[in-house]
This record gives structure tokens, C-alpha cells and sequence, in this order.
RNA sequence: UGCCCGAUGGUGUAAUGGUAGCACGACAGCCUCUGGAGCUGUUCGUCUAGGUUCGAGUCCUAGUCGGGCAACCA
């Protein structure tokens, strides 16, 4: 078991699941569930649900089920299904063999409705879409009574049964339940149970015509699965009330549903909608784009699934709606990173640092810790010779006392090399531009002490020019240039607005256009040899991970998970 | 002008009638062969108004603000 579930942990949803076990309730048993719907892919806030139902199983000795709740063959694909196991399978969770498929559930969901049709509590009802919301009315006006609600038992039954047999367009017909049209909760005011889609379904095929909704299907899908504790999002709070009427008038067992609020982080989005726009409209590489809030994005950038679930256990589970600073993640990782990730040094911006009095054709290997935090990493050779790669923003012709880098004049160190004083620049004449710096070294400083105790403030990384080599480096900032995409800028140019349906407006419009640069960066010998998907530390610049999907052998190609904190550039910013 | 839910530093959270704590951030100093890491310190908070109580972030009332609900999505 990993750090990240040392301690125990403690929030309102937990502190209810021990009280109904040490109270009895369910005969002290815990059975949870996550209950993705297959029409994407997961994301960060889904790794908050996981980490609450599946650690609420571990923690209590209870059982997680992962059950799909694919009750909509429009939207849904096995491709999100096999995605979808294999996160949360990374993530670091098991469902054993409880894996559940709502639509196994079809027909006893069937002969559920068939009962409360029976009982007079669902009736078939013939309104239009349009006719069906009229009739429902608003939040600030009651319903009105529909037509067919008076139907009786036997041609209830009988329409029913011929919606199942195919008898009917999509939209002719849509089951109800009778519950009452002046509820303040527009969820009571006879909501639809089963609705006719001659669509093909992933799992069931040409089996089904007529599929049953969320409001219908999840409670019972819970009860089957005698699911004691259904946890899920505030959105579903309004839901709850008819959550309890079916069950208690289905007249079968009852989980008890309690509401935690939803994930969201600044500078993202957190939609499955708006992902899937971001990915159809090719706004990113794919689901899996190292910029994208998703597991397999995070993953493939690089975070950690330890560190994701320390960032969950970070985060806590309340009520309260919020929006998470993403350094809060941005932390975890660097925490981890930092105790486990190898150091290499890496020039992503070079300019030549020409060394005047080292020997022309000479190459050495200098020794160099693998990692600080972890003397167990060892030490390894890094080639030098008298022509280097430097950073061009490690060099400044004019300098003030706060730049401790290179700058005419001034001792610096090189990393685990050697003193050098810079002696000038060569420019190219035609343009200014500094196309070298010179500089002289002192050989008694080998490995980067002086022999004299004389003491140099900077210290920069450096890779040899004729042992180095060249890799591809991908370089992420946010994704959004503002911390709230979904928010439309007050801007003129941005001036849409919501509309009534709570979609934003467009929220494209945020996109940050410099989130991904790619560059061509100098690397020593060591970071050549690396494999794919492994972590590093490109000394002074970052963590990087090799790409899992677009590195080759000898090719690795980087993905920056997040900078070292640069308090340089914070200062003289 | 319906119903439901919520409100603690910049952010996320704790305190279950008894010292408002923790993490992240910010700032300052120390240290450092990464201007990284680490160490030390500082800053900053209970939405408002009443009430109950010896004592209220916590309980009550009213208000304010924020979110959710009007898919045959989940």
C-alpha cells in the first residue's frame, strides 16, 4: 500500500458509511459502485469518484463494483468501455469480478415497469417532446395533467408491450410514472421511464427498441447490485426524491443515494461534451492529448497514479462547490518527482559555449549524481569536451548583480565540470545575433570544486556538443488562458452568452494558443539510452516523461510534465 | 418570482457547543554544485443581522450571495 493511503481519511460520506455499519444497517455489509456511462473518456474528476467508492470499499472490507451504465446506445462505444477499465485499473483499483452492465439488467428493468404499470403507477403517454415539456410546465408554474394519464391497466400493458415489439417510431410513445404533475421537483412531475430508440445497442444488439432512462434504470441497478451506498455528484440531488419513490414502488431493495460535489480545476474543462468537441474538432491530438484533463492524458504526460490519488485525498469530498487551483495537482506530482525521478541535463534553447583554453580534440567523462534524494540512484558518466550547449537564456552580454549565470567576466560553474570565466561573444555580422560565447575554464576545479575554496554563485547544465545528441521535447502550458473556460470573457470580442440549457458559450474561445511548443533540445548521451515512458529530470528546467506511444529506441521523445518552480524568473519578473 | 443544496485565508479543506488547525500558494530569511529540493518564520479566514448559551464557525430565525433543477442525456 502506498503513502498516498496511510492515514485515514475522513469526510461526511464515510463518516455515514461507519455509522451504518456500526449501527447494522445493511447488515454492516458496504458495497459501493462506479457507475460510468461508456461515451468517454474518464478524467480527473472521475479519479475523485473512483478514489471515494473503491477507497470506501478498501477502507471498510466492503466490495466496488464497476458497473456501466450504458442505458443510451446512441452515445455510447466499447471503446470508452475498454478505456474506462483500463484507467481505473491504473488508477490502482480492482473490481474483482464484479463487473456489471446495466443493460444485463434489461429485462427485470422490463418487469419492474411492467409492475408499475400494473399498479397503476406508470402509464404510456403519446405526447410530442415539445407537447411533454408544455404539459410538465416550469419550476415556477405546475404541470398540468397529461391526456393519456388515465389510461387503463390493460391498454397500458398493451401499448407497452407493442413498443417493446418495434411497433412504433422512435419518440411515438414514451412510458411514464404517475407521480404528480404540481411537484416542486419538475423530476416528480410523471417523469419518463422507457423511451422508444430503434438503435443498436454495444452490448445487447437489435435485442431492445426501447431503452430506459437514468432516473429509471440507476436505483434498480443499484438495488440488483444491493449496492448499500450510492454515491454521486450534487447534480443528482434533485433526482433523489424519485430515486426513493421508484424503488420504494418497485417494492424491492433500497440503497441509500448521497450527493458530493463535482471536481473542478482552473484552466480546464471538465465536460465529457466539451472534451469530446476538443477532440473532434482537433483542437487536441486525440483523448489522450498530454493536455487534457483525462487519465490517459495525464498519464501519458507523465503524472502518476500515486499522485493523482494523493491529489484526491488532498482535495477531501464535501458539499461545498469549488474550483481547485491546478498547482494543487501540479504539487503532488513535483513532490513525487522529486524523490524518484533520475536527473539528466538537457539544453532546450542552446547557444555554443566555446571553451578557448581546453584542449581541441579532447573529450572526458565527468562524474554526476543520478538523483540528490536518493544516494541508491548512483552516479554516471557525462562527456565533456571543449565545445558545450548551453542555455541562450544562461548568458546576458549585460547583467546585473542579481543574474548569477554567465555574463562577460563573471566565474561560473558548470555542473559537475568545471569553473569557466566568460571572455566574450561571437556574432554573426549580418544580423547581431550571438551565435557563440567564449569562455576559459580552470582545470583545477575539475568536477566542479575549487581547490582555492573560491565560491562562484552560479551553477548551469550543459551538454557536450561532439557526445550529445538531439531530442524532440514537447513543452505544455495550460490548456485555457483563463482559470474559468467555461466563463466568457466580459471582452467585446468575446460577448456570447449563456443559453437557458446551461451550455456555455464558446469556450473554445479560451483555448490557450501557445499551450504546446515543440522543441529540438541537445541531450547528453544518458537520456538517448532512455526507453519510453520514463521519468526525468532535465536539470534546472523540469520533469519530463518519454513519450509511451511516440518514442523509439534511441529516439525518446519528451513530454514536460511540470517546470521546476523558477524563483529567477519570478523575481525579475 | 418555485424547489433543493451550499457559504471558514488567494485556493482546497479541518474543527461534530470549548485555543479557528493542515496542505498548496505568496512573502522573508537560512542553506545549497539545480535560482530545484530542504529548513525557519510571516502574512491572510468563520457572508450579514438578530437570537439561544457561561461559551457559537458549529444550534435557531431572517436576510445576502453562490450553485443545481425546466433532455424521451447521464
Amino acid at each position: 500500500m502506498s503513502k498516498a493511503d496511510a492515514e485515514p481519511l475522513s469526510d461526511f460520506i464515510r463518516d455515514k458509511v461507519a455509522e451504518d455499519v456500526a449501527t447494522g444497517k445493511y447488515d454492516g455489509r458496504v458495497v459501493t459502485r462506479f457507475p460510468p456511462e461508456p461515451n468517454g473518456y474518464l478524467h480527473i474528476g472521475h479519479a475523485k469518484a473512483i478514489c471515494l467508492d473503491f477507497g470506501i470499499a478498501e477502507e471498510t472490507g466492503g466490495v466496488c463494483h464497476l458497473r456501466f451504465d450504458d442505458t443510451n446506445p446512441e452515445k455510447e462505444d466499447v471503446e470508452y468501455v475498454d478505456s474506462i477499465m483500463e484507467d481505473v485499473r491504473w488508477l490502482g483499483f480492482d473490481w474483482g469480478e464484479h463487473l456489471y452492465y446495466a443493460s444485463d439488467y434489461f429485462e427485470k428493468m422490463y418487469e419492474c415497469a411492467i409492475k408499475l404499470i400494473s399498479d397503476g403507477k406508470a402509464y404510456v403517454c403519446e405526447l410530442s417532446v415539445d407537447a411533454f415539456k408544455e404539459y410538465r410546465g416550469v419550476p415556477t408554474r405546475p404541470g398540468k395533467l397529461t391526456p393519456g394519464r388515465d389510461r387503463s391497466v390493460e391498454e397500458n400493458l398493451d401499448l407497452f408491450g407493442r413498443m417493446r415489439a418495434g411497433e412504433f417510431e422512435d419518440g411515438r410513445y414514451v412510458l411514464r410514472a404517475r407521480i404528480d404533475m404540481d411537484s416542486p421537483n419538475l423530476h416528480m412531475r410523471d417523469p419518463a421511464l422507457y423511451r422508444i430508440k430503434h438503435a443498436p445497442h454495444h452490448r445487447t444488439g437489435d435485442t431492445w427498441c426501447l431503452y430506459p432512462t437514468y432516473d429509471f434504470a440507476h436505483g434498480l441497478e443499484d438495488s440488483i447490485e444491493r449496492v448499500t451506498h450510492s454515491l454521486c455528484t450534487l447534480e443528482f440531488e434533485v433526482h433523489r426524491p424519485l430515486y426513493d419513490w421508484l424503488l420504494e414502488a418497485c417494492e424491492v431493495y433500497r440503497p441509500a443515494q448521497t450527493e458530493f460535489a463535482r471536481l473542478n480545476l482552473t484552466y480546464t474543462v471538465m465536460s465529457k461534451r466539451k472534451l469530446l468537441e476538443l477532440v473532434e474538432g482537433h483542437y487536441v491530438s486525440g483523448w489522450d492529448d498530454p493536455r487534457m484533463p483525462t487519465l490517459c492524458g495525464l498519464r501519458r504526460r507523465g503524472y502518476t497514479a500515486d499522485s493523482i490519488r494523493r491529489f484526491c485525498r488532498g482535495v477531501g469530498i464535501t458539499k461545498v462547490e469549488s474550483l481547485t487551483d491546478i498547482s494543487l495537482l501540479e504539487h503532488h506530482i513535483k513532490d513525487e518527482l522529486n524523490r524518484t525521478a533520475r536527473r539528466v541535463m538537457a539544453v532546450l534553447d542552446p547557444i555554443k559555449l566555446v571553451i578557448e583554453n581546453y584542449p581541441e580534440d579532447q573529450v572526458e567523462e565527468l562524474e554526476a549524481i543520478n538523483n540528490p534524494e536518493d544516494e541508491s540512484a548512483g552516479t554516471r558518466a557525462v562527456p565533456f569536451s571543449r565545445e558545450l550547449w548551453i542555455e541562450r537564456a544562461d548568458f546576458r552580454e549585460e547583467a546585473n548583480r542579481k543574474f548569477h549565470r554567465l555574463t562577460p567576466g563573471r566565474e561560473v560553474r558548470l555542473r559537475y565540470a568545471y569553473f569557466v570565466t566568460c571572455t566574450g561573444v561571437v556574432k554573426d555580422d549580418a544580423t547581431g545575433e550571438i551565435i557563440e560565447v567564449h569562455c576559459t575554464y580552470d582545470p583545477a576545479t575539475r568536477g566542479g570544486d575549487a581547490p582555492d575554496g573560491r565560491r562562484v554563485r552560479g551553477t548551469i547544465h550543459w551538454v557536450c556538443a561532439t557526445k550529445g545528441g538531439e531530442a524532440d521535447v514537447r513543452l505544455y502550458d495550460r490548456l485555457f488562458s483563463v482559470e474559468r473556460p467555461d466563463t466568457v470573457d466580459e471582452g467585446p470580442a468575446s460577448a456570447t452568452t449563456r443559453d437557458s440549457a446551461g451550455t456555455s458559450g464558446n469556450f473554445k474561445d479560451n483555448l490557450n494558443p501557445d499551450s504546446l511548443t515543440t522543441v529540438r533540445a541537445k541531450v547528453e548521451p544518458a537520456i538517448l539510452a532512455m526507453g519510453a515512458g520514463e521519468h526525468c529530470q532535465f536539470e534546472r528546467k523540469g520533469y519530463f516523461f518519454s513519450d509511451p506511444k511516440d518514442s523509439r529506441e534511441g529516439a525518446p521523445r519528451f513530454n514536460q510534465v511540470v517546470p521546476l518552480r523558477d524563483s529567477w524568473r519570478k523575481r525579475s519578473s
